[in-house]
DNA sequence: TCACTTTCTGACTGATCGGTACAAAACTGA
DNA sequence: TCAGTTTTGTACCGATCAGTCAGAAAGTGA
């Protein structure tokens, strides 16, 4: 079949799309991150995305489709300094980067403060229940890689042998998620700055047994 | 003017209330509790209350105004903890109550898990707006109170005169918002638990500067 | 029994929810 | 110019939202 070559010559046919794909999905994450995915209706979806309605179901589907396209969005750009922090060669410098990179991002002025994963849905009615699921998956899935961070560390010794990995993992997280409830609830930069670098210092004792 | 009188004598005029007012406001507080504000519909609450729609204006008001009476009641029978711990005579044995006292009411068989200040709303619509502000001035009174306690520990000595309570007060408050989310995500009492003896083993590197 | 008061029940309101049908508009290739 | 294809804007769908009306029901005192 001649699929393929078909599908190049069928991308340009018909009336062009007359607003930016990437565009729209940014203006539609900011809302849901800001509102959450029940506070946000589709009329604040087209009005924020300066579509109408069937421009939006046919770009990017049901609402939940859009949210999770959304939430994948924020995921790659708002999460970087996971990455930059669970590469940093020392376990020190790893929980420094985790939570002051936490604290920036739910702080970044022009953006929605706190953190998608907490206030896109920590309750909600039974219709989101798949939403609020899969952004509980996520901050699982979050806490796995600083477990895993940790473990490898103590591998290298990084880490003292007495040291749990998972314990560690799940109380850095709890942190984080705490500053997200903070940044909900209006903390600015220079408090949660304050949080993490309280947080660090204690980090110091809890592997230091 | 006689109407303390005459309200005695209307009290028991009229059709008889045919459900009680407390099992009633209970119901709603769990379904509250559970789903958060805006995740509650009406019918929702009628359901859970036992009680019709016209039953439930007359008796408790609009939406916000039950949410607000479920939320005193909330406060009252939920964070009794909180007192315990502010009376407690050490500000160790205060903190170790506070933390696993949190542990306890977020993970409470046959209560909704985690904390209704965080998750009745964290985001929600413009409508919901003034429910959201609520909760998190009553997240902020919490901080101040264990602010509070921490001040007089130092002035007491209980407490280096190195530490400042209000940075101690917040990340305190940001560990048990951060259990909160940890708990509506489905962490069993054992789990937070360990969060909660996570903290306060970090708590004595934290103020033995 | 009967006026009076309050609650209960069920049906109803206008507004908004998420989602869609339809036809005009804007492009392509022929 | 014209068929074919896709997007556009408008107007609409049934369902549900929070909230209310009106009348029957159930109690009171006289």
């Amino acid at each position: 079949m001649s699929n393929v070559v078909k599908k190049h010559k069928t991308a340009e046919l018909g009336r062009p799309r007359s607003f930016d794909l990437d565009t729209a999905l940014d203006r539609a994450l900011r809302v849901f991150w800001r509102k959450g995915y029940e506070g946000t209706s589709l009329s604040d979806l087209t009005r924020a995305m300066r579509i109408n309605r069937p421009s939006l179901y046919a770009a990017f589907g049901d609402k939940e489709s859009l949210f999770r396209k959304a939430l994948d969005r924020y995921m790659v750009r708002e999460t970087r300094y996971w990455q930059k922090a669970i590469d940093a060669p020392t376990v020190r410098e790893f929980v420094e980067k985790l939570l002051r990179g936490a604290a920036e991002a739910m702080s970044r002025a022009g953006s929605p403060r706190g953190c998608l994963l907490v206030q896109g849905a920590l309750t909600c009615s039974a219709e989101a229940e798949s939403v609020r699921r899969e952004l509980s998956a996520r901050r699982q899935a979050g806490e796995a890689a600083i477990r895993g961070r940790l473990k490898l560390a103590k591998k290298e010794g990084d880490l003292p042998a007495g040291a749990d990995p998972g314990t560690l993992a799940r109380y850095l997280t709890t942190v984080m998620q705490g500053m997200a409830v903070q940044a909900a609830g209006g903390a600015n930069r220079t408090e949660l700055r304050r949080v993490a670098d309280t947080a660090l210092k204690s980090w110091f004792g809890l592997i230091s047994s």
